[in-house]
DNA sequence: TACATTAATAACCCGCGAGTCATTAATTTT
DNA sequence: AAAATTAATGACTCGCGGGTTATTAATGTA
């Protein structure tokens, strides 16, 4: 496609057009491999097949990702890793109650992830950690135990409150990820390719998830007169 | 391995030995079958090893099987939907409260079903439904249907008795589902092969579950007693 | 014992895909 | 403008795996 670099350069650039095209390659590369990874998986997604997507052959892929998997590596530091910066800093800064806080996250959460391209990611490697547990591992390292720490801040802010019971975080931890999760594997999955009458609705959902889950962890308006009564 | 036909046949039984291997080859063939699926799942599932392990050459798979694709939809039949006319008739017999039998299902679901190799093929259907839209289709016919179904009887059981508050059935059904489907997914994927310090007890799990389900789903007891009050 | 049937095999076909490398051409340097 | 550098290519290697088929051998029949 040299028509693109054309365009690119309709006007003489201040950088030779090699080096700007060099210089734009990895990002190219890997807006075209999280597509093509998010939509077949890893082990179904072909090298040359990204490297057309990108407008380049295969060789030049294989220029600037040693391997598939360092290409893989790179889309998930790229696309997840990354926001987990900013996400610590809402949760910091938010004021309101840790129902709200919840509440809010949740929605958010979809809204920023659950719902965008980037969270095939998240379902591509559920499902093919067990055939690539190097892929699986870094995985773990660079998004799982973060966003377990999220949760756990979250949940602990309640507790400490006095506004939810007191949890188990390991398990408690769950109570959210786990519908969280369970949503965005069906997103990927069986809702992506079954002709359903009545599809979910991911914020529906997720509203209904809410309402149990505060429930259900909250402390019951009764003892929670008693427990305010007494000085912690 | 011609020793294994000779050891089955150490009496002279009634029907002849090839006779009795060709009654015996699907059951073995499904099998093996199951273990390599749930191993590797299905595009990673080499047909020759399936037949490697039943003890017999591809040739013969191919022989009983007219394609991976149908012996993949065997093995459900074999393992998956043939299971549910049992489960319907234990929940329609089961005596107690809605919030027991609740808890009573999800333990023995995965007592019964979820520990067992046969939940990596739900697994590997969520992981693969994408790329083999047919069997995803078939999947969604003989499994998920029935299974959401099951579990909408036991809630409803609940809201009718005034034990649960009324629920979007639509949405309730996920308060279940989404909790067990998550554990079975992690099982079978970043819990199989990341070394981890405190892995997930199903048990443990499943039990923090149900106390946060339940309070979630429960009338409060305040709610309850009003209710009690009113003529339904 | 000879002939027919059929379970089972193993070699074969064919297309695919990760990664390599000799070659080409754009760009920079002298 | 000639030489040196380097971005990019695409043809190539090599092994794999689903499915087929000609052939073998066990069994059943006459």
């Amino acid at each position: 496609m040299p028509s693109l670099s054309a365009f690119i350069n309709a006007h003489p650039a201040v950088p030779a057009k090699r080096a700007r095209r060099k210089e734009a390659r990895p990002g190219e590369l890997l807006a075209a491999a999280l597509d093509l990874f998010v939509e077949k998986g890893f082990a179904a997604t072909r090298a040359e097949e990204v490297a057309k997507r990108a407008g380049v052959s295969k060789g030049t892929l294989f220029l600037y990702f040693s391997s598939k998997e360092e290409l893989f590596k790179a889309v998930v530091r790229d696309s997840v890793s990354g926001r987990y910066p900013e996400w610590r800093t809402e949760i910091e800064a938010f004021k309101g109650s840790a129902s709200e806080l919840l509440q809010h996250s949740m929605h958010t959460w979809w809204a920023r992830y659950g719902a965008t391209k980037a969270s095939g990611i998240s379902k591509l490697v559920m499902s093919e950690a067990t055939n690539f547990p190097e892929l699986a591992l870094f995985y773990q390292r660079e998004v799982v135990e973060p966003g377990r720490e999220l949760i756990r801040r979250i949940l602990q802010r309640g507790v400490d409150s006095g506004e939810f019971r007191p949890l188990d975080m390991k398990y408690g931890v769950y109570t959210v990820l786990a519908p969280m999760l369970f949503l965005l594997m069906w997103k990927h999955s069986l809702g992506a390719c079954v002709p359903n009458n009545t599809p979910i609705v991911p914020e529906d959902y997720i509203t209904a998830q809410i309402q149990t889950i505060l429930q259900g962890l909250c402390v019951p308006a009764a003892a929670r007169l008693k427990k305010d009564r007494k000085p912690s």
